[in-house]
DNA sequence: GCAACTTCAGAACGAATCTTCCAGTATCCA
DNA sequence: TGGATACTGGAAGATTCGTTCTGAAGTTGC
């Protein structure tokens, strides 16, 4: 009988996936952790692996070969070859992308990860340390956390929301559902997370303003343009992201927003200690 | 006296090139060979780098010692530690920067930005092209487009709504409110793009099968791990965007967001001038 | 042209790694 | 509840691999 065995990365995960369910509890470890870490698989040894997944060596090897393997070396011969196998890296990839057919959907992709990889550089070398931690400091010390962004900005609320939630801190998503403004649950020793890009949305600035006078500081995510959020006194972390017409990529925004969400989760830890 | 070894890439390929001018023989045409090569230098045995170069397995060894290691297990142990993807989980490091104090958000911010400029790049290798173009051409053909995301999918799926009312698509965000699934909304003709990371929320996976069954075509946005997604006959756009802890940065997965979005847009525009 | 030194290649050694095997344990079915 | 089957964990065995060593070849300086 002809062996089967996967010949390809890609080949080795469909199988992993098509047949981890029916696999015994210790093999399906193994699935969970190399599939997830399938890029360790060409550079770690039996034992690496098998301490990563938390299961004996001797269950990485049945698994190896319940995948159709002779043994664990074959399998990480397998990841070695592809890996070895001359890749056209980065740049070339890129070209060849955007060469392939003007409007196509893969030289789309080329160009808005350039655009991305810029904007994350623009970040890290514009943000000011000083707004970033204060930013920080006041989020950290909110009672309550009120985010608001519309529109465009949405996503980048949400995502906000999420971390807070997983975080367990007291947060608030407002101007979701059924246009009522939230604006009242806003108390004094709260602060407000504004988000807005140009065209800013007018919501979202009075929101703000009407906070600020409510007694709840200000945090403010927004464009170097004339952003009115530079008018009210908030701290305003300013991203600069190039627009595609109506379209905002958001890769920028989102790594400043798990960075401060981390960030806030780090200094709420540290004052807890003490 | 200290010992003076390499412990970056850049730096060993540095050094090789200052100190390859007065090697002898053998040992240069190790250099040149590893210069040229290096990327197999984290999995392959020395016996195998010999052969390539042209030189016995001692020479390697010898060259290995003369960059300052100890030996190649020393050179190939540096290679693998920058091969794997440093996967910082939140937990160990939160901890550690609250009993440091030293992790500034600037610091911070640093490294999300280097962990996403990372997965851009990731993105651009790895996206297979042609299930980006299934992915846009049945979006594009779709009466409605179904958006399900939840959790830490959410954002995104936010995004996408976004694109899609900007450009007067027929969209509908499922899940965010109440509780109701809007299953019944979905029809023939229509497609359903569910966006989920592991771990996988049920719903979606759920919605997604019935939405199946109901006769819409499903295109899934999700993660290399064991995802449920690609259990189901979905079109399966993969992104590798590593964890931290239980927060996902995404600026991969939205910068792949825009993409489809201005494609879908593209497509449709370019359907309708016919 | 000779001597001292460096470089070289292959073989042998030792360590690390992969693989197999078996006894103990859990699970399932009658 | 009892037996059979499947699964598990650890330790022993086999294999591969890295490293060192030594005699020979080559090179340099006098």
């Amino acid at each position: 009988m002809p062996r089967d065995v996967p010949t390809t990365p890609r080949e080795f995960l469909d199988r992993v996936h098509a047949r981890s369910d029916s696999l015994p509890r210790r093999l399906r470890e193994c699935a969970d952790y190399l599939a997830a870490n399938h890029d360790r698989i060409a550079v770690s040894t039996v034992a690496e692996i098998a301490q990563g997944a938390g299961v004996p060596p001797s269950a990485v090897m049945r698994f190896a070969q319940a995948m159709g393997f002779s043994g664990y070396a074959e399998l990480q011969r397998m990841f070695r070859a592809a890996l070895t196998t001359p890749r056209p890296d980065y740049e070339s990839r890129l070209r060849t992308l955007q060469a392939s057919g003007a409007g196509s959907p893969s030289a789309l992709l080329a160009e808005f990860v350039e655009s991305g990889r810029r904007s994350l550089g623009n970040l890290a070398s514009t943000i000011d340390p000083r707004s970033l931690d204060m930013a920080v400091s006041r989020l950290a010390a909110a009672e309550m956390i009120h985010l608001m962004g519309l529109r465009r900005a949405f996503p980048v609320a949400a995502h906000f929301a999420y971390t807070f939630e997983r975080m367990g801190f007291a947060a608030m998503l407002h101007g979701g559902v059924g246009m009522l403004s939230g604006l009242a649950a806003v108390r004094p020793g709260d602060a407000v997370l504004a988000i807005t890009f140009n065209p800013y949305s007018p919501e979202t600035v009075a929101f703000a303003d009407a906070a600020k006078d409510r007694g709840a500081e200000v945090v403010a995510i927004t464009d170097t343009g004339l952003s009115p959020m530079r008018r009210i006194d908030a701290v305003a972390l300013l991203v600069d992201e190039t627009d595609f017409g109506a379209f905002r990529p958001l890769a920028a925004t989102v790594t400043l927003a798990i960075t401060l969400g981390v960030a806030i989760g780090t200094a709420r830890g540290t004052r807890q200690n003490k």
